[in-house]
DNA sequence: ATATTTATCTGACTTAAGTCAGATAAATAT
DNA sequence: ATATTTATCTGACTTAAGTCAGATAAATAT
């Protein structure tokens, strides 16, 4: 990474946020302080509870009370026991606070057309493609990959939608139970390793690693899903599991593949991947890959 | 302009707002209110007037002198009088505030790496590129065109920047006198129209607009300067050059060209214009075209 | 039945951010 | 020489934003 990338990066961030400024200040054009506007906009059509727009905001229990007392004033909204446990408060927008509410969107509606409008079609098409792109971008840049024991919720629920997209991509569909699901406590440690990627920490991407002789482990249930693909996390994913081997002191690592997953065979052999001759008898694997790994020195 | 075009504006924004709060935070971190630390930030290297501080920051002379106070005593800046002007101010970072400054520095780098540093090569490369469009063309989008006289300052510095252009680009270079510089006033209201186009207040392109027939005027003294060009700028010059003359009820526009000028015989072109016949003595023009304005209704 | 936990609220406080009216001293205009 | 303007500062104030310690009432655990 140099120099022109960190400042372009930089250069960025301070345009957009002076842009973003300006929404602030339309909010606060309309008379309110910022923290009862946000609080106003952040419940939704069909109310909330407290504690979601506590969270969401991530505010002070006692500041969201008192914005609560003073829009509740002002006539905005109501707020009522919950049927259920009557600890719990609920929040609903009157007619006058959807109003308001729906004035700060047409405010927001507005700037964002603000910014369109002195642009012509092609730059305004260029614009908005280099905005989906950075937004894309921004947020491959903040999937986290770390850890998971493979029994863990998150990572159940990782495998349970590779199996699912399996099932309806493969002809004749999946049958974890004949690929060896059972046997995924393989991927635990200390002997394995099992990876979840997330993004605001929901799982969008798993992978695991297990030793299936001397010195050789093999890669197991790469899955990323469909809203986080073209985003390059399937290399990066490998990557890391390539890493776990390497810290379990393996040599080298195989995997085998369905005929089917035609991007994963594109993506083993971009990175480094050698097509080697059947190593097991997985009746959905038809391509079989190996790779060694840099001695760590 | 549709709805799903402002969702992607309104939905960058959040998610770059998101970001740009955790630089906010940053700041924040080195427990500093974050006035002073944008004070702190916005004095460079060589020190600067408090009245420039108070402009660029956008904040009350009271507020300025305050946080100047408080900086003072923590030892980070000295303030001291102008020497040609001694109620003016200059504030100095001394080497602690200096050190404070480069502290700050390195968070927005550390920041800015942080956002690249997950991503693969390939992926770098896009979102950088993204950045950069994003960036140009939001700058484009906040160039306002605007009419002026053609004696404003800011005229009389496009047309010696127009000038000075053809002088390099011309065989034989340039000579305004010969082209007929004297008469630009041709140009001035009410039978004739000037604008400029500026971003952040800096004429950065003009042109102008005189009747040289009745009903039929001459665009002229088309120019964009170098650092916005690529922006389709030059396009929404001539559109509203044409918009003014149909203000001023003319049916027709003329305009006459270099030969070297081969980005606006494009532009002529794919915005309505045909060749026609010689219809000036101008010794510079090699091309002439015409456009028939929409009739007003 | 009683103790503990949980969800929200109230009281009392702090800090940052900013505003407004004038004071002061130097520069400039008459 | 005097009046006016300009640049900065000081005093006195406001408002927003947020924090912390408890109070209250309902739910849950023992």
């Amino acid at each position: 990474m140099d120099r022109t990338d960190i400042e372009q990066v930089r250069r960025f961030n301070r345009l957009v946020t002076r842009r973003a400024g300006a929404l602030e200040d339309d909010y606060l054009k309309r008379g309110r302080p910022l923290g009862e506007a946000r609080l106003l906009y952040e419940i939704g059509a069909d109310g909330d509870d407290v504690s979601a727009l506590r969270d969401r905001l991530a505010l002070d229990s006692a500041y969201v009370s008192r914005l609560l007392r003073s829009l509740e004033a002002q006539g905005l909204l109501t707020v009522s026991a919950d049927t259920i446990d009557r600890r719990r408060r609920s929040v609903k927008l009157t007619p006058l606070g959807q109003a308001e509410r729906d004035a700060y969107d047409a405010l927001s509606d507005d700037l964002a057309m603000s910014l369109l409008e002195p642009l012509g079609g092609r730059q305004r098409t260029r614009l908005l493609a280099a905005m989906a792109d950075v937004e894309t971008l921004l947020k491959a840049s903040s999937i986290a990959i770390s850890r998971d024991r493979p029994d863990s919720p998150d990572a159940v629920a990782c495998l349970a939608a590779y199996f699912a997209e399996l099932d309806a991509r493969f002809d004749g569909g999946f049958d974890p139970g004949i690929g060896g699901a059972a046997a995924d406590m393989a991927m635990a440690p200390p002997h394995g390793s099992f990876l979840v990627a997330r993004l605001d920490g929901a799982p969008v991407a798993s992978g695991g690693l297990k030793v299936i002789a001397p010195g050789i482990g093999e890669i197991k249930r790469m899955w990323v899903a469909a809203p986080v693909r073209g985003m390059g996390l399937a290399r990066r994913l490998l990557k890391a599991l390539e890493a776990e081997a390497a810290r379990l002191g393996l040599a080298t690592v195989r995997l085998d593949t369905n005929r089917s997953l035609t991007e994963a065979h594109a993506l083993y052999r971009t990175s480094g991947y050698a097509e080697i001759a059947r190593y097991n008898d997985n009746p959905y694997a038809h391509l079989f890959f190996e790779k060694a790994l840099p001695r760590p020195d």
